[in-house]
DNA sequence: TGTTATGCATAAGAAAATTATGTATATATT
DNA sequence: AATATATACATAATTTTCTTATGCATAACA
């Protein structure tokens, strides 16, 4: 999704999150989304969004509503309970990896 | 290297890193480094970590010089002067990314 | 009328990891 | 003495995740 590979693994996580806070949103939404928050540094391809949504639906996390605005197709997706569930968990797991990683970059006094 | 995906593609800016600040390091100290400095976190497979210190020295970014410690051979790493050049380059990419992260985490003001 | 934006999708290939082995020495345990 | 754990390297097969390229279709803009 970008030159940096840091973002690698990350994408779930970061449609899940986007999810539980917007309650439901479209593909082309989510990487127009992602592009502002990240002021134009992150771009997500389609060719990693869409599998990526596919899976997170066929894992049963995600559920699909399809609308059809200004006859164009949309595809609505939001947390499963599931989903929700697990949303918990990788956010408590993207925090770690957080202060791990400042840990690795900044030891402070820590080792 | 661990249950979450997140730490994918963070494996070479991790090394990196150690290197710059030990001045040398050796493959398997890595791993018991990263592992004390996450508190058991984050456990670098020898799959994952032997690999990536072969291309980054293939890549001209490591120096090797073999030792032999107690009968047992070691392969001490060091940055080239290209490999410290990277370096920097690797570590503000890393606090752009973290940043990003953080922002999508806890979206603040921002959006 | 051609380009950009919106909106979805998949296929081929590359990159980076996991998992499973393999070799070898040293130390601790039973 | 035998076995398990720790130290120290390595690679091969497979999987995961992403990039790059391509495809279809409508809307808006220049």
């Amino acid at each position: 999704m970008k030159n940096s590979q840091l973002y690698k693994g990350s994408l779930n996580t970061i449609i899940m999150k986007l999810l539980e806070e917007k309650g439901r949103m479209y593909g082309y939404e989510i990487t127009q989304k992602v592009k502002e928050i990240t002021k134009g540094e992150l771009n997500i391809t389609e060719g990693a969004l869409y599998p990526a949504l596919h899976k997170l639906e066929a894992d049963g996390l995600l559920d699909v509503e399809v609308e059809k605005v200004d006859n164009r197709l949309r595809k609505y997706y939001k947390l499963t309970e599931k989903g929700t569930t697990e949303t918990v968990n990788r956010l408590s797991e993207l925090e770690e990896f957080i202060k791990n990683m400042q840990t690795i970059v900044s030891p402070k006094l820590s080792y």
